[in-house]
DNA sequence: CTACGATCGGAGCGCAGGTTCCGGTTCCAG
DNA sequence: CTGGAACCGGAACCTGCGCTCCGATCGTAG
């Protein structure tokens, strides 16, 4: 590859972080090629289309946050560490939220993707809540989809509003417990 | 009014309900017409805009939940019967959820709608908080905003994935009494 | 029944955004 | 240095959708 071009596809993918971190999936391709100081051609050449784009970037989040709990499988805390920082990543990334939050509706295209993220999230997903579940740090009778959804909406609330990443984070992790000592306070 | 601007105007009501039910906010105005067995025009001439056509139907929804708890702002499992309500009609309805979740980030005209809404909203839920807080049901230090928020990240995926909406709405519950009994489960 | 005005329907306008195309430019092998 | 292949940029194209317009139609007062 010519070094212009490498130089080009990875001020692409920070343009793109960043403006679909602010306007979310709906942002469009034209800001991101400005943002770039490149054409919508140049993004086209690397990124056969939008939804290429986003994908790579979703991934790479995820893929960060999951290998953020690499060797941790074991610790019961680790869950709600990783519960934490989802939503709060996802906070300030709209993109993320949105494709966390929506997999039932989504396009033919992007059906594969989402399985294949889905898969990602909820192996890793389910060692943690596993572990959490056997020292009875997390109720027995939840499930991974509860989580996954549970996270998902939560993210997407994430960024706006009054209440905090932190805080929203804390109340369903306190929900999943099956109770804090009462009278404890989310965190934040 | 004439018999069938009146007879339309219903028609009409009723096909965005469903409508916009399934497809979210972004379903067009062309499938309600055609829906409603009527033309675009026909449409418009009784909503000036679509976000007027939007509006009137999320503005009957979230009244008719309000409403269904007049007369049990004393009560404190009130509050918990109206996050489970919410949670649970969001879950077959997208616009409903897309409308709670996204104040933050929406245009210059929804602006006016979503602060009546959420005023509406918070209002009520202020008093059944107050109530459940009072009681004990529901742990001190939680704000209206973390409930507003926590109700609208879970109505946007209550529609979608595993988990039935009384499940989701039965742990956030839990993380927002500040504990159930251990080892309860969520209803459903 | 008739006439008039309210109402209807859907073709069409304007715009926004994803995608393509191609002439000009830039890098690198020879 | 230089030829040509790879790359760049952005004008242009196409589709989808909100909304408008206007001739045709329908309900109702008289």
């Amino acid at each position: 590859m010519r070094s212009d071009a490498l130089r080009n596809r990875l001020r692409i993918l920070e343009a793109a972080e960043t403006v679909f971190a602010e306007g979310g999936t709906a942002a469009p391709i034209d800001d991101v090629a400005a943002r770039a100081g490149v054409g919508v051609g140049t993004v086209y050449r690397h990124f056969p289309t939008k939804r290429a784009l986003l994908e790579a970037i979703v991934r790479h989040h995820v893929d960060e946050i999951v290998d953020a709990t690499d060797g941790a499988e074991g610790d019961p805390e680790a869950f709600f560490r990783f519960v934490e920082r989802m939503v709060s990543v996802a906070g300030s990334h709209r993109e993320l939220a949105e494709e966390l939050a929506l997999f039932g509706e989504c396009g033919e295209e992007a059906l594969a993707f989402k399985a294949d993220l889905t898969e990602r999230l909820d192996r890793r997903l389910a060692c943690l809540l596993a572990a959490a579940q056997t020292s009875g740090a997390v109720r027995a009778d939840v499930t991974v989809e509860d989580v996954h959804a549970l996270i998902g909406g939560t993210c997407v609330v994430a960024g706006s509003g009054g209440s905090s990443p932190e805080r929203l984070a804390a109340i369903i992790a306190d929900g999943l417990r099956g109770g804090p000592p009462r009278g404890a306070a989310p965190t934040g």
